[in-house]
DNA sequence: GTATTGAATCAACGAGGGTTGAATCGAGGG
DNA sequence: CCCTCGATTCAACCCTCGTTGATTCAATAC
């Protein structure tokens, strides 16, 4: 989990996306010095990490994060470092 | 941030801290199975991070979360991952 | 002072993960 | 069909990071 977040690209990828669909083109945009190949890598990681998801619309693949991203990362986390969360 | 968190050694060192100061041979307790100087290691990761402060206590060396250990990691966090947080 | 204990540091090794360029796949368009 | 476009996969390299054994440090006991 917190491998698939400590990565500076994988957390500009994931500025770039909420709950909405976006092509990887929208989000090469976002990242523009990152290559297409390197791109793809990236979100395998982060889909793999259960934290994004992705569906193919035509020639294009979307991705969004997924429903329970943030529920993952707290879950993730020591029991000492949650209790900001629990207030 | 997410690469100090991103070790199992590290995330069993913070589940046995607290705000309250443990010495590192009672840390060593907790993750039996990781050599002393391995463990100073780690611990000097967590440190260096912000997450865990120490203190000398004669021999003695005590290791806490620090204050805002949940703070630091929550701002790290992605713009998207925080909804659940600010609720 | 010398020895002992708790902890940190150092140098070196090895494996895993990020990066790159080329090749591949999948879906349309002419 | 063949070609193009969007995206992914592959093989290879490189470098960081975790691990290890030995050494060093800091503080107390004798």
């Amino acid at each position: 989990m917190f491998a698939a977040l400590s990565d500076p690209i994988r957390l500009r990828i994931l500025d770039g996306l909420t709950g909405e669909h976006r092509c990887v083109c929208e989000i090469q945009e976002h990242v523009t010095d990152v290559a297409p190949n390197l791109l793809s890598y990236h979100l395998r990681v982060l889909r793999n990490a259960g934290l994004v998801e992705s569906s193919r619309r035509g020639r294009w693949v979307d991705y969004r994060l997924t429903a329970d991203a943030d529920r993952l990362v707290t879950a993730a986390l020591p029991a000492g470092l949650t209790e900001v969360m629990s207030r």
